[in-house]
Parts: structure tokens; sequence; C-alpha cells
DNA sequence: ATTAGGG
DNA sequence: CCCTAAT
């Protein structure tokens, strides 16, 4: 193709709903910081999986890319019925595709406000494992007053990398984030953000409702649920180590990533590159500003160990909020004009005020949006809740949002909406997969002492946590120079100031594209394991069924950036192309006890079988996973310990497995010799 | 859609 | 895990 022209969008930032994440009582220094951003991580995940996903795969390989795609959805939505649509006219709005998945970490589900009913299970019971509480709209911080400021941080970042969370993160995710986009001369519009029902807190107030949906058993601890396994009785009859009466545990995840349903909404196709699509550029800034604020609202959760009492109420919130439609909300657009320029990443001025809060659920904040009237304005707010009195003097902040840093995209005018929905992900998702911190902005200044606790710097002065604002900022730890990413792709010049976070960017990018959501789901894998027994079967399945919508997406551990980094260029644009390779999900120890049953008992060959049998509530395995897991299965068993890699299986198990294989082959031949016995036979009587 | 195998 | 051929 000749020279496209090419269409640049600025965006002044995406709102990213904010989090609502349970914190568990953090000693260490700065975890204030921590949890806010690990909760903003959590959003930023859901709607970036990519990022994760990267990080993940850019070892393994290089293909990728549908996974993430499906997963997380950038929609565009044209308010404006003008033919020549400007393209300040525009909003998008990024939403999940997938379904929730439940997994350690942070999970993030999406409430749609398209209001499946059935999702509400799903989310509900997601929360319930996880104990996360969730607004769509708010995020919640809770922490002892005697933490420090930067203790938070290291939290939310180590476990996020990790993926080990214990605490999980709930954000609404459909809607969740819209931003509308500025325009791009060098004023950039401010976008409103809005989110989905979340926003709209102020309907908050709406208890009945709410009260009912809510299982209390969510509103109790933090600490995570554990799920019971599902088990199922297998029958056994034909293999001869078999017994009736076994029980298999079923399946995990299943919501995982791999196999994502698609949203509802947008046909994976649109989402699916282009051919043009290497041609794009996406030229990423990140200005200074980030967050918009917004007030706050919901009733923070807390979950203290201690406590768990009063909590319902807040919880009914947030229920309420996800598909309650009354808010109009939802969508409106707002205009602002900020002009973004960088004040180095945040600036304080935008800290809003919130209202403070209120009484729990009535709030507010109907707009949350509105902040950003303001402008660029760092972030939002923090209302709060009471907090001192409490025997343990925690500071409940409640997060409305935080609004993403501006960034440009460039794209030709023959791209596709997909391409262009999936380049404004792979820009976000490389943005938040740089590596942000969390910026703690008080009474107009900023706080870098992360050693000082909140008590010392008044943070947990009910009256002036209005002051109290959040800010994304880069981390100046990372910054890779490289740019590793297409050269299509991103286009550094543009960036004003603000460039610090850039590099990172350019390091996602390259998996970005393909990298999807699945990232995340990986990480846990590994803690997982248990997960996936842990996976409520026939809970899920309810849910599964249920609810497509939602999905969780689990956190996704901090990519090495320097990972990144060393993503090539080259692979970009094929991988552009290319469908994004699934996530490695080694097989649990679990898993290979459930194939190892349902082998035993169905046989080898009988795939399908043993997926419905075993496997059934988890969605990422295919029969043709289980196929080849048997045959990796038989391989290890054969080779000496030493040789095997990855998580040791019981030897027990490898000793079913060479035992039902060699029964099942035999089987087989047994067959095989019956029908040809049988073919001559006819042959030779006919 | 499944199965079987090679890569 | 992916990809394919053959069912």
């Amino acid at each position: 193709m000749v020279l496209q022209k090419r269409l640049d969008y600025g965006f002044n930032g995406y709102q990213v709903p904010a989090m609502p994440r349970a914190c568990r009582s953090a000693r260490g220094r700065g975890s204030l910081k921590r949890k806010v951003e690990e909760t903003q991580m959590g959003a930023f995940e859901l709607l970036a999986t990519v990022a994760g996903k990267l990080l993940q795969e850019r070892e393994t390989s290089p293909a990728l890319s549908n996974e993430s795609a499906r997963r997380t959805q950038i929609t565009v939505v044209e308010d404006n019925v003008k033919q020549e649509q400007r393209d300040e006219e525009k909003s998008l709005k990024v939403e999940p595709c997938d379904q929730v998945s439940s997994h350690e970490s942070v999970v993030v589900s999406e409430f749609g406000l398209q209001g499946h009913d059935q999702n509400n299970n799903l989310q509900e019971f997601a929360r319930a494992q996880n104990n996360v509480v969730s607004g769509p709209a708010s995020l919640i911080v809770n922490c002892d007053l005697s933490e420090k400021v930067g203790s938070a941080e290291e939290t939310a970042t180590g476990k996020s990398r990790s993926g080990n969370t214990s605490s999980k993160v709930k954000g609404g995710s459909t809607d969740n984030v819209e931003y509308y986009k500025g325009k791009v001369e060098g004023g950039i519009e401010k976008v409103g953000n809005l989110i989905n029902g979340t926003v709209p807190d102020t309907c908050s107030s709406d208890d009945p409702l709410e009260s009912d949906t809510k299982p209390p058993a969510l509103v109790s601890s933090d600490s995570s649920i554990e799920v019971p396994l599902l088990r199922e009785h297998l029958t056994c009859g034909s293999f001869p180590g078999c017994r009736d009466d076994v029980k298999l545990v079923s399946r995990d995840d299943e919501e995982n990533s791999s196999g994502c349903t698609q949203p509802s909404t947008t046909p994976l196709k649109a989402s699916r590159p282009p051919p043009h699509i290497e041609d794009r550029k996406i030229r990423k800034l990140l200005a200074s500003k980030y967050w918009e604020v917004a007030p706050k609202l919901e009733g923070e959760l807390s979950n203290t160990d201690g406590d768990m009492k009063p909590v319902f109420r807040n919880r009914k919130i947030f229920y309420t909020r996800q598909r309650s439609l009354r808010n109009p909300c939802k969508r409106r657009k707002l205009e602002k004009s900020s002009v973004s320029t960088s004040d180095g990443g945040v600036s304080s001025e935008g800290i809003s005020s919130t209202p403070k809060k209120g009484t729990n659920g009535s709030t507010i904040g109907s707009g949350s949006t509105i902040h950003g009237g303001s402008g660029a304005s760092s972030s939002s707010v923090a209302g709060q809740e009471s907090s001192s009195q409490s025997k343990d003097s925690h500071v409940k902040l409640s997060i409305k949002s935080f609004r993403v840093p501006e960034l440009f995209i460039e794209i030709p005018e023959t791209a596709t909406v997909g391409s262009l929905k999936r380049t404004v992900m792979e820009a976000v998702a490389a943005i938040l997969g740089e590596g942000l911190h969390v910026g703690v902005l008080y009474q107009g200044k900023k706080i870098r002492d992360d050693s000082k606790t909140l008590l010392q710097t008044g943070i947990c002065d009910e009256d002036k946590l209005d002051g109290l604002g959040f800010a994304l900022e880069p981390s100046p730890t990372n910054a890779p120079s490289l740019c590793p990413k297409d050269p299509p792709f991103l286009v550094p010049c543009d960036t004003p100031q603000p460039l610090a976070r850039y590099p990172t960017s350019p390091a996602l990018d390259p998996g970005i594209s393909d990298a999807s959501p699945d990232p995340p789901m990986i990480n846990m894998a590994n803690s997982v394991e248990s997960d996936h027994d842990s996976v409520p079967s026939p809970t899920d399945m309810s849910i599964d069924k249920n609810t497509p919508d939602s999905r969780a997406l689990v956190a996704v551990p901090a990519m090495s950036v320097e990972a990144l980094a060393v993503v090539p260029l080259h692979r970009k644009s094929r991988r552009s192309e290319l469908v994004q390779r699934r996530i490695r999900r080694p097989f649990s120890v679990t898993e290979v006890e459930a194939l190892v049953q349902a082998v035993e008992k169905l046989g080898t060959g009988r795939w399908r079988d043993v997926k419905l049998r075993a496997f059934d509530n988890a969605k990422h395995r295919t029969y043709v996973d289980l196929k080849d897991k048997w045959k990796t299965l038989v391989h290890t068993a054969r080779i000496s310990p030493q040789q095997r890699r990855g998580e040791p299986v019981p030897q027990e198990l490898l000793d079913r497995v060479l035992a039902a294989h060699a029964y099942w082959s035999q089987q087989q031949a047994k067959q095989q010799v019956k029908q040809l016995t049988e073919t001559c036979l006819l042959l030779n009587t006919s």
C-alpha cells in the first residue's frame, strides 16, 4: 500500500474504573501507595491484559495476539452522528471480553450494564471467592495508619508481579473505562470517563436491592475463601485399577483465558488485525497528568480481619451499581479541555475533593468524571470513611478512578475499526504495562517520602481526606530506552515531556499486540494449581453458562521491563496478524490426577469424553490439550526423574500413566486385531 | 467436531 | 502448544 493517511488521535486519558480492592492489613511500609497501585494494576490489567501477557509470552514466542484481543476490547462509540465523524467526537471504551476468571491474584470482573443477569451470580461468586469487594467504580484502600506511604507501592508491585497476591481486585470492566478522545491538536480534550454503571455512584444509595444481592459471605474477611473442589464420582470400569467410586477432581479454571468467549458486543473479528495494521503507527504519549479525579464514594469495604461486621451495607452498594441502569450516566461525555501538558507525571492539581463520605452509600459521585473538568488532573480522589476510630485505626479510602495518562495513536485511515480498537488497546496496554507507580498527593503536595506513616502525613485525618489524591506516574525505575517496537508503531517523538514512561511502553508494544489477557492467567496458574481444583466447579458451571460476560483477569505479574525491551521489533508485524499463541498453562498435579483417572476409565482415544468427564469446567483445556498432556505424561513417566522438568508429578501418578497407557494400548491393539479378523472373515465369506 | 501425530 | 491430515 502506499502511503496512507493517518489519523492521529490523542487521548487525554483513559479513565480506569477504580478497582476496589480489599486490602489486607499491611503492615509494611508504604502499604498505602502500593495498595492503590495494586488496585490499579488490576484494573489495567483488565484493560490490558496484554501487557501481562506480553511479559510472559515474550520469552516464548513470537506469535500472539489474538487472545489478548479477545479478552479486552475496545469499543468505539460514536456519539455524534455526523457523518464525518470528527475524531473528537468519538469515544472509546475499554471493555473486557471474556469470562471471568478467578484466580489468585487480581481478578477483575466486569459488571456489564448490558445486563445479563446471569452475570450477577458469577460476579458474586467471584467476589466471594476472592473476598473482594468491588464496586465497579471505586477503589478502596484500607490501610493501617501506621503504615508508611511507600510500603503500599512495594506491596502492590511485588504482588502483582509475582502473581500471588492474596487479595484480589475486581473492577467493573465492561464499560468501565471510557474515554473520549480529545482532539489531537495541541489541546486535548479531556474525556469523560464513565463507567458504566459504576460511576454513578449516586445511585448507590439504594439499599434494598443491593442488600439482597450480595451474599453475606462476601463481606467477611479479606482472606481468601476456599472453594471446595468439585469432584465427580466416576464410575470406572475398564481400567483394572480404576475404582468406580473414584473421584476426579474436576477442573479448575474455567474462566481462563484461553477459551474466551467473545464478547457479545463486538465480534472478535473486529478486533482482529486487519492486514494494514502493520502500517499503522501508534504514538503514545504519556501526559504528565494521569488520572482524573473522581469523587469517591462507595462504601468501603473493609475487610479487616477483625471486623467484618459493618461492611455489609457498603457492599450492597457495590452490587447495585453493577448494572443498575439507573444511571444514565454511563455514557455521558464530557469534554474538557485539558491540555495536557506534562507535568511531570503527576500533577497535583487534579485532586479533587470528594464528597467525603457521607454516609455510606449515598454518594455521590454522580459524575465521576466530573472532576475532570479541571483538566488533566492527576488523581482523583479519595473519599474516606470514617476511620480512625476504629480499633485498628485504619484509613479507608475510596478512589473513584484514575485517569490514564494521555496517549496518542496514529493509524491509517484505511485501518478498520477493529484495528483501531486494537491499537488503542495496545496503547493502553503499553502504558499500563510499564511500571506505573502510584504517587500520593496530599493537601496539594506530593508526598515523596515513602517512609512516613499516614499518621505522620496527616492522611488519617478525615476532614482532610479530600485533599488526598493519587496519581499514576511512570516509574522512574524502569525506563528502558529501547523501543523495540516496530518502527511503525511507536513514534516516540511526539511525546512531550512526560515521556519518561514512554520507553517502557514501547517495550510493551511488541508483545502487546499479541499480548493479551492471558498472561495473568498464567501467573496464576502456578500458584493456582490448587486453584484449579479449587475452582468451584458446581458453581462455576452454572455461572459459566450464565455469565459469559463477566470475566476476570488475573493480575499480571509485573513484567520486567527489560524483558520487554528485549523483544524485537521484527516480529511485531507478523504477530499482529497472527493469532496469538495461547498462554502456557502447565498442568497442575491435580489436573494430572484428574486426567489419569479419566484415562484409566475411558482409555486413550476418547479425548472428547475425557475432557467432558474431567475437564468440563476447564475451558482452557481442550481435548487436544488433554491428548497432548497424556502424550507428555507418558513420555515423562518413561524418562528419569532427573530429566523431568516443571512441577514434579508424583511417581505414583506416573506409574498409573504407564499402566493405563499399556493397558489401553493393548486394548487398542486387540480391537484392531479384532476388526481385521472380522474384515477378513467377511471377505472370505463373501 | 474429533482424533492422531508430527513439529 | 500448534498445525494438519484424516475422519
